[in-house]
DNA sequence: CAGATAAGTCAACATGGCTGACTTAAAATC
DNA sequence: GATTTTAAGTCAGCCATGTTGACTTATCTG
């Protein structure tokens, strides 16, 4: 970091622009989680429910210890949400086959409503800003994105097929 | 929304897409967030803290109602963190010239000292990133996120000089 | 069988949002 | 000049969501 202003730094890396990168993550995240914390109120949940109903319905059949190392959260703070969607229906726990002490996570059919909801609300959000912005950009944003992930383990959620030929 | 996966959208547009549009957003911001929560700590000060930190050190002689048009939260939250910071002799307040109910804020020498500790660890971590994506990358991930923010008011933030000629 | 692991639970605490009601000082307006 | 509006702050209480620590139960593994 001591080299930031030195003299012979690319503009794409001087100070102003990595201070600009550090705002458009902060307003960028501030207004895409701000369509469906609105729409959560309704059911009187928060974006900790959110989260989880999102990661169960794109990975079924997951189960705790998976969502808790994605969630980087506590078992005891997972629990209190995660115990309220299933008590209200939009989440369904059944017993490992395998490993009988893992409670396998899987959205309801109310739950999958909800799901699309929320997550329609978010693509429509995305969709917009990928279209105004244009084929080429998105795929600078996505390789900028996943840099951003800190560990490997995570940015493998993102990997292509490798186009062949 | 309905026609998300109705035949002929373009690839970058697919429902798979966009979904991982969300993820990316989810963990880069997750990491992001990381190492300043935990610098913070030492301070007893928390994300909140510094939100405010950044944009005083940003804007100096901002005043609170501009402060909290950005933050979009209200008085009350701002307050128990601002004054805190007052009090702790990071940020000075200083009534406006021009209009005297304002209180002018800026930070203090300690406050600067703080602000650069911590936005040096996003600086370089944004830095990272870029670094291993190129400019090429970087410049789409700018027209991507400018247009995920949703009020062209904040946009106004990012624009470039017109490059002449 | 012993120990490790998956999940859950109880209790207490901190942070950072929120609403509502109210005060004070200064500026702006009629 | 009196009235209204605005900028800022304050008190009180509530809620969501994170934390630590201690502990239980069931099941799997060596």
């Amino acid at each position: 970091m001591a080299d930031l202003k030195s003299s012979p730094a690319p503009a794409f890396l001087r100070e102003t622009e990595l201070r600009q990168g550090i705002e458009l993550l902060f307003f960028a995240y501030r207004d895409f989680t701000a369509g469906p914390d609105h729409m959560l109120e309704r059911y009187g949940f928060g974006r900790a429910h959110h989260r989880v109903i999102y990661f169960v319905g794109r990975h079924p059949q997951m189960n705790v210890t998976e969502l808790l190392s994605i969630l980087r959260i506590t078992k005891q703070s997972l629990n209190r949400v995660l115990s309220q969607l299933v008590r209200q229906g939009f989440i369904r726990q059944t017993p490992g086959s395998r490993d009988r002490r893992q409670r396998l996570l899987e959205l309801t059919e109310q739950g999958v409503v909800l799901e699309r909801e929320l997550s329609e609300n978010q693509r429509g959000f995305i969709a917009r800003a990928y279209r105004e912005a244009g084929p080429e950009a998105v795929e600078g944003f996505r390789k900028v994105m996943i840099d951003l992930i800190a560990e490997p383990a995570d940015r493998a959620r993102f990997e292509r097929p490798k186009a062949k030929g």
